[in-house]
DNA sequence: ATCTTGACTTGGACTGTGTCTAATGTAGGC
DNA sequence: GCCTACATTAGACACAGTCCAAGTCAAGAT
C-alpha cells in the first residue's frame, strides 16, 4: 500500500487527508477491516473524518483494484488491501475474524464447460469455513 | 422439499400454515429467493402471513440444515433448499442471478494442513463469479 | 503568493435488511 | 372441547450503507 497515494495521484485523484489516512488504516498484512473499523481507526488519527467519506474512499479504492471487497456472511463487508496477490479466506464461523490462505491448484478449473450455463465465467473465491483457535478456547468455558 | 413437514414435525415442529407456505415458496429447484421475495410468495397465499413470521421460519429451516443461507454479496440473503446434495454456486455479477453447479474434485483438500491457522475447519465454499446469458446479451444495447 | 474552480468532505436524513418485543392466536395433547 | 406452551403478529428498533445540499480545499493558473 505504501505508493498506492502516488498511484492515486497518477490517476487524477486529489491527495486529501482523509484519503491518506484511510489508506494508512488499511495497510498491513491479514487486515479485514469493517467499514465501521476503518472509520474509528481513522477518526483516532483524524477527529473530523465523516462516515460518508471513508465509504466514499473504501469504494474509490476498491474500484480502482487496490482494495478487495470481502462478504462472507450477512453481516458488514470486510476491506482487504492484499488485492495485488492472489489468495483465499478462511473464515471463523463464530467471530466472523478471516485469515487469508493460500489453496493448491487452479479453482476456476474445477468448474466443467457443461456445468456453466451460459456464463461467461470470469473467477472463483473460495470461503473456508471453521472455528478459529480463540473461539474453539473460549468454547469450553 | 416434498416430505420437509413431515420432517419437522417428527422434531417437534409444530405446523402451522405459515410454516406449510413457506415451505412450499421454497419448493423447485434452482430456487434461490431473498427473504423479501419469499415474503412476497408467501403473502400471495397467505396474505396475513408477517415478516417476522418468514424470517422466523426461514432461520428455522437454516438451523435444522433443510434450507442453505447464501450470501454472495452484501445485499440480501438468499436461500438455497438444494441442502441436501452438495453443490457451489455461481452469481452473475451483473443481476445477482445464481445458478447451482457441481464442480469436479474435493475442495477442503485443497487448503494444506500448513495453511490452516490453527482452525478446526469444516468445510469450504466456492463462488464462481461471471456474466449471466442474458446480462451478457443486454449489454450490447 | 494568491486566486479560482471543480472535486472533495461533511452531517444528517434516508433506505434496505434483518431483529426484537409484548400482545394475541392456535396446534395438538389431554 | 379445553388448556397451555409454542407460534404469529404489527410495529418499533438496530445496523450497514447510500444520498444530498452546503461548505471546504487541493492544486493548477496567474
Amino acid at each position: 500500500m505504501s505508493d498506492l497515494l502516488e498511484r492515486l495521484r497518477g490517476r487524477g485523484f486529489r491527495l486529501t487527508a482523509q484519503r491518506r489516512v484511510v489508506a494508512e488504516v488499511l495497510d498491513g498484512d491479514h487486515v479485514h477491516y469493517t467499514a465501521d473499523e476503518v472509520l474509528a481507526r481513522a477518526t483516532a488519527r483524524l477527529p473530523e473524518i465523516s462516515r460518508a467519506t471513508v465509504y466514499n474512499t473504501l469504494g474509490e479504492l476498491v474500484a480502482l483494484g487496490e482494495v478487495l471487497e470481502v462478504s462472507t456472511d450477512g453481516r458488514a463487508k470486510r476491506y482487504d488491501p492484499n488485492a495485488h496477490s492472489a489468495h483465499q479466506h478462511l473464515v471463523c464461523s463464530r467471530c466472523g475474524s478471516i485469515r487469508d490462505v493460500r489453496p493448491e491448484g487452479d479453482l476456476l478449473s474445477t468448474l466443467p464447460e457443461g456445468e456453466r450455463y451460459g456464463f461467461r465465467v470470469s473467477g472463483a473465491e473460495v470461503t473456508y469455513r471453521g472455528i478459529c483457535p480463540d473461539c474453539a478456547e473460549r468454547r469450553g468455558k
